[in-house]
DNA sequence: ACCTCGCTGTCAATGC
DNA sequence: GCATTGACAGCGAGGT
């Protein structure tokens, strides 16, 4: 059974505190959404001067994969480093 | 480097099971594609008898939002409280 | 303003019609679900019997594709290399 | 076949338009990144103030629907009504 | 360490 | 036809 009733009650510098936490993840929210915007204006753009929108995104897509796993690579490199396990480029 | 050799050999038996594994998850997906397919059939018969396709599905959609929504709202309504969510959204 | 009320009555002879419907897409959806559920049943076997739930769903993955795709391919090609992320075949 | 050579080759002037596309879509996604950081951090603090972070959650998601529904309920109604859904004003 | 849940990004379908 | 919206699969974080 739910009746509404809070099971616990909040002083009121807590519900203030609350309620500032509350508002700026939405302002945050908003914020990441009208960049969401921005870039799905831009693939608007694209596709209206005749680039295959799909194919757009895979190649951003790759890249991405590209990049991480570089990154991974690296810091892979570096713990085999410490461990001795390659050798630096001398 | 990753010259596209795998690093471990199965054996004959261990191929077969996987072989196995795989068909019947394909199969299962086949069964699900088939069940999809028939949902929209549904909805297109409707729609060819008048019914308001989109106003359907959002009965569909809410019907089984109702049905999952009776959990954790306790917590929630200190929350909500707190928020001043019982009064009208300004 | 909305005030609950209906915009427009139905018959009965409508309103049976109109539940039969949804009751159908219901079921449907009821055993699309089942499907969905077993096909993560055979996942969860497969993982407990020391396959690398990441790579069947990959292997799983790549097929589906493969008997799809060979498109799109070369417009892909045709920024990657633009971009210089892949090399002309020389 | 597809034996990874483009179909078609970009004029230079073409590949620098691509690379803007493609550079401006990537600092676009790198922003939303770091907003998204951002609302990882304002929960992750308000958990170490000992709040519930799941209930947070749900508030915000409540509340953003909230904001949204507000529409199509007419023709919904007539329906939910029709299913014994809902309640005919008396 | 495993498992569940939520989020994100992609794809297809529908309406304008 | 394009734009919007909804469905789905994949991934990652958080909890137990």
């Amino acid at each position: 059974m739910d009746d509404g009733a809070p099971a616990v009650s909040l002083s009121e510098t807590a519900r203030e505190k609350l309620r500032q936490v509350v508002a700026k993840i939405e302002r945050l929210e908003e914020e990441k959404k009208e960049v969401a915007a921005q870039i799905k204006e831009v693939y608007g753009e694209a596709k209206s001067m005749g680039y295959d929108t799909k194919a757009l995104r895979a190649v951003v897509r790759l890249r991405k994969q590209d990049r991480q796993e570089r990154e991974e690579q690296s810091i892979l490199d570096t713990y085999l480093l410490a461990l001795g396990e390659i050798e630096p480029l001398t």
